[in-house]
DNA sequence: CCTCCTTGTGGAAACGTTTACACGGTTGAT
DNA sequence: ATCAACCGTGTAAACGTTTCCACAAGGAGG
């Protein structure tokens, strides 16, 4: 592979002039920059990225660390981030933590020893101070979807969306459709996601004048098979709620098997929603009822935060709102009013044509 | 951030005798060892990755270039790959090419400059002799799911898996269901899973007589959308099929979009069966019937493959079965015989509980 | 004509490692 | 006692860039 020298040789110039006419310095005769061109062209040089961040102390990389990459909310968040970091001239290297918190540091670690640019991190469970070690050590650091409260020392913006109002909504459609015992299925109380979602159902509950009582919080930890087990215990109950909120969609998922397994039907025997939407919502039997994040202008907006901060500007927390989207798996009941605006007319509910991002 | 001089001051020894204790060189006094892995903990020093790289010529790191990160079976092989290669002490940078040649050539370009030890690639559609180019310059690659022909003269191994058995299963369900007017939603014609799978189909379908016209050969990319639009066309015929073929999972999510919309339903009104099987499928209205791969083990055969090449051993093709999953989307008629051994006993067909690879 | 600035260029240092080579000291064989 | 072999260590070169500095040539202003 040619270095910078073959290419000086063959141009006739100095490997400086070389890298001044690729680096589009000013200061690079018409001359020199055109035969520095064709001897690139000519022998297909292209600049060593190893040898370059070695001199320059900038990679153009960003880290992702993720807890979860079958996710497919996850995997879309790192859709929206490379193509934004790309767009912005940054490449990104991911990391699935698989809600793992040593497999989560061992990322960490293994991107800092590459010198990535900036991390952006959606923390697992566990208290580990390697991420907020980073953080104080000068690395740009920017939390996506969920956060560690620890971190008021050392200042990371955190990119998230609010899901207080449509956890509302959905309590209240819930109600309406005459639901009075609601569980949920929380994540890992470590996870900023976890506890905030219980929070919110709770308030929402109290709006109605509902308890949310300890049998009624399952504890799951965002994958499918916590999401299994919870819905038994809760079905085991000697009163079993009457609808069931799961804090992600994995866990939606595997609520979904518990009850059919038991040969129970939703929403017939029981009302379920999920807190994520995803594409496949709209086909399982029956769709199911979300909270949809803005995930793709979530992973945007935290590119842009994480790449003003890399390149010294400032950065603030951004927080965009979640929306409630209603399908059949809590009921059809008698819904009135046109409480969720955007699926009130159309007939076919539930079946609308999910919007992918990629035609 | 300390270096590797900061480490050899406080030690007391030359950067070399650092450099030597830390990559268990054997020649350095125990003494000398334990001084320097004192001093490297005092310090929380971490071997610069960048500047290693340059002077070693490896960087420890595989590219992973993969169609469509929004697929679950990229996702999933994605994971395995990941996986492998962290167990080999390798680390992953994944590009999704998202169908597009450009993007493909692109992600392959940059890893080159990031001189990546290895190329894994499952190559969209498109001739861009980048990839090929990349391999005739000495960099090890192998192809994953997909390859591309004119591989001839460079030896690139390709693991995938072979569907034909398990497409013949599946015809021979649908023949015994009482479908005769069997149609497939074929995949980039460029890409070797496109053209392959078709011809997997047609040959099984000439082994039970039937032919397959061309207005039953539906022409999609692998993404959603183009699966709804074969299969409108399908139902616009005057004779449309009764059976549907998706090439691929996300196709097949698009026919179903399309089935439902017209008001018709799976499996009465017209069968459906996918290719590639995904944990949604058990979950969908009504389950599909897919023909599954294997994809961990393809993902992690397909690693040390690679690795087998970087670390200058020989490396091998290797092709894994597919084999067939039965649900309910063709219909459940009498089928008698324990043609699929998998799931013949268990009454809740298609119910089963997913078996998902992180509990 | 001298000075001063500008413009384009090249030489060489620096980035943080690994490693070839050299060297001094000890050991063991002769 | 001499020599070879070996062990532990340090010095310095090398990896492929970018960039500081110096410098030559040329033009403008005095």
């Amino acid at each position: 592979m040619p270095g910078i020298k073959d290419v000086a040789a063959r141009a006739g110039v100095s490997v400086a002039t070389v890298s001044r006419a690729l680096n589009r310095h000013p200061s690079v005769s018409e001359d020199a920059r055109s035969r520095v061109l064709a001897a690139v062209e000519e022998l297909g040089y292209r600049p060593n990225a190893v040898a370059r961040s070695l001199r320059t102390d900038q990679t153009r990389t960003l880290g992702l660390v993720i807890s979860d990459v079958l996710n497919p909310y996850f995997t879309e968040l790192a859709r929206a981030v490379e193509e934004e970091a790309r767009s912005l001239g940054y490449s990104v290297i991911i990391g699935n933590a698989d809600e793992r918190p040593d497999l989560q540091d061992h990322h960490i670690r293994t991107l800092r020893d590459r010198r990535i640019d900036g991390l952006l991190v959606s923390p697992t469970d566990g208290g580990t101070p390697l991420l907020l070690d980073t953080a104080r050590a000068g690395t740009p650091v920017v939390f996506v979807d969920r956060w560690i409260p620890g971190a008021d020392d050392v200042d990371v913006p955190v990119v998230r969306s609010d899901g207080r109002d449509a956890v509302r909504e959905l309590v209240a459609h819930l109600h309406r459709l005459g639901h009075r015992r609601l569980a949920i299925i929380a994540g890992p109380a470590a996870t900023t996601t976890g506890s905030e979602r219980v929070e919110a159902f709770r308030e929402a509950l109290a709006a109605h004048g509902l308890e949310l009582p300890d049998a009624y919080i399952g504890q799951g930890d965002f994958q499918a098979e916590s999401g299994r087990r919870a819905t038994e215990r809760f079905l085991d109950l000697s009163e079993p709620p009457e609808a069931v909120f799961a804090a992600d969609n994995l866990m939606a998922l595997g609520a979904l098997d518990a009850v059919r397994s038991r040969g129970l039907r939703v929403p017939h025997d029981i009302a379920l929603a999920a807190f994520d939407d995803i594409p496949w919502f709209v086909h399982t039997d029956p769709p199911v009822t979300a909270i949809a994040q803005p995930t793709g202008e979530l992973g945007r907006a935290a590119v842009r935060a994480l790449v003003d901060r890399i390149e010294g500007r400032a950065a603030r927390s951004v927080t965009l709102p979640a929306r409630l989207v209603v399908r059949r798996s809590c009921g059809e009941g008698r819904e009135g009013g046109g409480t969720p605006p955007e699926n009130g007319p159309r007939p076919g509910n539930g079946t609308e044509p999910q919007k992918r991002s990629n035609p």
